[in-house]
DNA sequence: TCCATCATGTAAACAGTTACATGATTGC
DNA sequence: GCAATCATGTAACTGTTTACATGATGGA
């Protein structure tokens, strides 16, 4: 009688990370995921405490994640591991790659900001887009290096993972210039309409 | 005495996105709002009137945008139209493309999945990725005849967007192809370690 | 007349950030 | 012995999603 939906819950980005993180490190402390976080150069999740420490738990209510023992100092850490259930709702959410939550675009700061560029004076647009072009310049060199370092510490698929990131960056940079040429070659009046109908 | 901090307060990603449809198209109600995210091919708003109707009110109460008139229909709702407060933290806004959080790459979950690709085993892997190789695929024909229709309808910088979110997709292909060509020439075994040490 | 859809909302749940509290350990 | 930091948390707030409610309008 009782409704047996067990999970049936997907997992977030960060769920589906932190059971990753637990399966290829061994288990975990939540000490250690966040630092692992926080270490990685990537900003996009910030690992605070007032994040991961619920994260932990709900997992571990969930049957995903479990105490495979206490930590031995005086602090009251315990270390979490994964469960059998755990592994296979790690494996389901890997296998996502093909959902279309990963298929489609990621947002990106950049394009939501250059949508509304006609709200600028076109002297003003270039100046934000020549800023952003250097700063891109200096995340890509940046991104190399840890490309770099990443493939001679012989990690195969961090390495591929930061070349994805790289890729990324570069892209944007070839479309934020494809952005100034078009800016140039037509100025475009910028409008203020404030209050027109 | 009253500490005069007046707004400080930065825009989110999708306040300011409002702020710019507000200033390109004139005064808007919040249902056209939502229609212009809903209508768009990106899927990264669902724009539920539970998010818009009180970031609008919240936009209103921070004197970036007031009540223009009311709508003449017998229902309740109001056109809002940007304030000179507004139009300045809009141009601020698209101005910060330059700042940390718009240069750094935006997470992506292509990336985040195939990050913790060794707890699948690689038969697994393969499969996953050419399933989500053909979905680019199909993604991209789309995302093409969206840029050529925006190009043909002449919106310049819609197309220049359009154009932007295309080339992350090639792009995101090309790393696909990579990590498959990757996975091909070196196995790698998977690692089930549930509960090791 | 009645039904779909247009349009405006509210309420509850949820995930994550910021800021804070607190005790243990290590290095000087 | 004292400061920095390591490590474990909690509380309040924010922004978004999901689900629901409700009334108006237009076409069959």
């Amino acid at each position: 009688m009782i409704p047996e939906n067990a999970n049936s819950d997907r997992l977030t980005e960060l769920e589906g990370a932190v059971l990753g993180m637990i399966a290829v490190r061994g288990p975990c402390t939540p000490y250690v995921l966040r630092r692992e976080f926080t270490d990685s150069p990537s900003r996009f999740w910030s690992a605070s405490s007032g994040a991961v420490y619920p994260l932990v738990r709900r997992l571990a209510t969930r049957g995903l994640i479990r105490v495979a023992r206490k930590t031995r100092d005086g602090r009251e850490g315990s270390l979490y591991a994964l469960t059998p259930a755990g592994s296979t709702a790690l494996a389901e959410w890997v296998s996502g790659l093909d959902q279309p939550e990963s298929i489609s675009v990621p947002p990106d700061p950049l394009r939501s900001r250059v949508a509304f560029f006609e709200v600028l004076e076109p002297a003003r647009r270039e100046e934000a887009v020549v800023r952003a072009i250097d700063a891109l310049k200096d995340h890509l060199e940046r991104t190399r290096e840890y490309t770099e370092s990443e493939r001679a510490r012989g990690n195969r698929f961090e390495t591929l993972i930061s070349q994805g990131a790289q890729r990324m960056v570069e892209t944007r940079l070839v479309w934020l210039n494809d952005v100034l040429l078009e800016l140039r070659a037509c100025p475009h009046p910028s409008m203020s309409r404030e209050d027109t109908e």
